[in-house]
DNA sequence: CCCGTTGTAGCAACCGGTTGCACAAACCTT
DNA sequence: AAGGTTTGTGCAACCGGTTGCTACAACGGG
């Protein structure tokens, strides 16, 4: 077992309290009972543990990061920055993945809550409405996702659709395939949003989607059938499966279409052709994230990240 | 304020104790009275306090998972797969990443103590001598680690190595460089240890290095100096930063040096040339790690998992 | 020399639950 | 109808800490 603070106590003939104040609040305590307590403690192993302390206090100084999947390389750099970031707070994230699932994304939450002293929502796939409600119970910092009133960091996925549109415009593509993510998602709607307001475009809309490789994969023949010339993907996973599926067709990127995706990959630079993107920075946000959390008592600031295009190999000219 | 206990108790005028059974026992309280407390509880919005109640009972139905590096793609799957797998046990996973630093790794530790039932340890970097003092805090199933008398999921790294140097023995290589991985790493003393024993071979080793891209990268010019004809990388990461670090000194893989890594990644498998590797089985050790914490009382059964060798581009045969 | 500070440590209530035990009412026996 | 079981609920201690209040001793000032 464990020492408890009634061991340490017990061993160098002390209260409780005593030992907990050496711990919690040092100046309170005479140097001289201090060390004897630090010493019987040392010698016990003693640790207090987190979870009683959190009982009182409130505070346990860890938060949670839900994020969609963790196997979308998207994630981890996030986590990590996050992570970092916390760490630098004296805080530790735990971090749990959802599987684009709803119902395992609020099971996720309900469990966090009282274990963490808030939450980070990164691509949430839950409504609005159910955030709200959760919201009640432990703070939230939602990321990739605008919810009234509550802190929230985004990236200005509009510029970078904009300027992803400009782009193939430029090139001389006009009918352009967009191939949008999973149902609930923000990001999703942006694009859209963003798509459908630009005039001179002949839009082919196709979805939900997995946003995943697979989810690239199953639609490349129906882009490849619909006569696009170009086509902006849901993020880079969705990107690289297409042109995987392009490629099983015989239909090259970008010579007959070329493909767009979002989010700047470590496999879509690898990948030949290398994909062109919009970055997101995943970065900032993992770090915006935890700053937001600690400050805010859960009012609701929002942080709007910039996004950049990446111009590499997947885009060309249209074909005539 | 989150409704407690209490709240629920004096809305529908019972003990708490009551409120406890309703939950915890129901087949203790008289059906009638049930269906009250549950409407009072479910009116009021009233969850029991996960971490209250882990004061009591000792158990948090949460257990830790610590990895070295969430960005290695190795890991994700494998994460998934003890998340689902404690999912269907009613358990939860929170994970945590190291950034490969000892001290960050114990440091998570501690904190997961008294937080989670078990911890499983992933490629931990710590010592073994820390790793069984931490043990008398925490359950451990310890992953790619042998540790006597603690729980452990191994995978055959020395099986797949020995078929690795078999493949490349078979086409003629005979100089073999070793980029091993980082210090503390077990599976990288497996490797050495194999490839020692094997006769007949020419063996140059470079390490420790860092289990990225980044470290292959770095080590490309040693290796591409030392005359080797071949390459067994630590892992798929290391072998495709070496395989572009060789490919800017303009030398070809495999034509003039063949690249087997370990793992079994996406990114090998999307690669030009697609890697050769020893495929590991992250999916299964995942799942049997989750079993082991939650059957051992922390009993030292040890899985091993084999592993198979992968034959795809990156390896050809040894010019003369 | 008395009194008001100040510093140090103990007491006890509390956080939100769980659980062994006691006890009363309702149910079965015979 | 008396006596023995169940069944259902309350009581209170407990898990491992924290913290406001109190008590007491030593100290300094007038």
């Amino acid at each position: 077992m464990a020492a408890t603070i009634k061991d340490v106590a017990r061993a160098c003939g002390v209260h409780v309290s005593t030992v907990s104040r050496t711990f919690s609040a040092p100046h309170l305590v005479n140097p001289a009972t201090r060390s004897r307590v630090l010493a019987a403690a040392d010698d016990l192993g003693y640790r207090p543990n987190r979870a009683a302390r959190a009982l009182t206090t409130g505070r346990t100084f860890n938060m949670g990061l839900i994020v969609a999947d963790i196997a979308n390389p998207f994630f981890p750099p996030l986590i990590k920055a996050a992570q970092a970031q916390a760490r630098g707070r004296d805080y530790h994230v735990f971090v749990a993945d959802t599987d684009e699932d709803p119902r395992v994304e609020e099971e996720l939450i309900r469990t966090f809550t009282k274990q963490v002293d808030g939450v980070l929502l990164c691509s949430p796939r839950l409504s609005n409405k159910m955030i709200e409600r959760l919201a009640e119970d432990v703070p939230f910092v939602v990321i990739n996702r605008r919810i009234k009133g509550m802190p929230a960091v985004l990236m200005n996925v509009a510029q970078g659709a904009k300027l992803a549109l400009e782009h193939l415009a430029g090139l001389g593509h006009r009918r352009i395939a967009l191939v949008s993510g999973p149902i609930g998602s923000w990001t999703s709607n942006e694009m859209q949003g963003v798509a459908a307001e630009t005039p001179g475009l002949d839009l082919i809309f196709f979805g939900p989607n997995q946003p995943t490789e697979a989810g690239g994969l199953s639609v490349a023949p129906e882009v490849a059938a619909c006569g696009a010339t170009a086509v902006l993907a849901y993020n880079d996973l969705v990107a690289l499966g297409l042109i995987e599926g392009l490629a099983a067709m015989e239909i090259g990127v970008p010579d007959q279409i070329s493909v767009i995706g979002f989010d700047d990959i470590l496999p879509g630079r690898l990948n030949r052709p290398k994909l062109t993107t919009v970055a997101m920075p995943a970065v900032q946000a993992g770090r915006m994230a935890v700053d937001l959390l600690l400050q805010s008592g859960g009012e609701g600031a929002t942080v709007t990240l910039d996004t950049a295009l990446i111009v590499r190999e997947s885009t060309g000219r249209a074909q005539k």
